[in-house]
DNA sequence: AAGTTATTTAGCAAGGATGCTAAATGTCCC
DNA sequence: GGGACATTTAGCATCCTTGCTAAATAACTT
């Protein structure tokens, strides 16, 4: 037992890489990638074979996770993928580069 | 329904973002790179507060990962890990990159 | 060969994730 | 304001994962 554990970017990967966990999680983040950036939640389902209401769940998993983020435009919403909280992966894998090998 | 689906890295990707998901297994990873790229089954075991059979597992989804590999030495097993493996990472990150950016 | 050491396999319970349908929310348009 | 459109929230069933304990395998030791 230890005497007490931190939590401050910890959860962060925990985050980002449970959400990297899904196929469709990571088809969405290319999905939206390749469109330019951003894309209409009702565009991302229309991509998959889903029902509606599965893929928005995959889109909450990937905002709580920092991937993705939304802004409301008049009846529909925009998300808009945050490539720079991708490099907490290549912080992570950075730890096994050749250089650090310690 | 799409008429067939091709399955080669595919399986790749969803192996090695599967392993990676789990804070347990990404940890041992850290902890064979850190002792020298190489541990017997027992000095990973030690390491966790998990049953011992609870880590043999997670060895086991690493290693079908290939982010491990394994050799027997007398009675005791000792995990290699595949540094290369994790380049399949880096080359899903590569789609996101400046450059690329379609 | 019997016992000890190193490790895996099997089987089960509990918790979490995923996908679905139904219902709710919020916005636009006439 | 009432209906159509865009999207989310709720609730449920199913499946997968994780962690555990017990049993099995396999190699060394005496």
């Amino acid at each position: 037992m230890a005497q007490r554990e931190q939590k401050p970017r910890v959860d962060a990967y925990e985050l980002v890489f449970g959400a990297l966990a899904h196929a469709a999680r990571r088809r969405v983040l290319l999905t939206i990638y390749f469109n330019g950036g951003a894309m209409t939640a009702g565009e991302i389902a229309a991509v998959f074979e889903h029902a509606w209401q599965t893929t928005t769940r995959h889109l909450r998993v990937l905002e709580k996770a920092g991937l993705l983020t939304h802004e409301k435009q008049g009846r529909m919403r925009i998300y808009r993928i945050q490539r720079k909280r991708l490099e907490l992966v290549r912080d992570w894998l950075a730890h096994f580069s050749e250089n650090t090998k310690h």
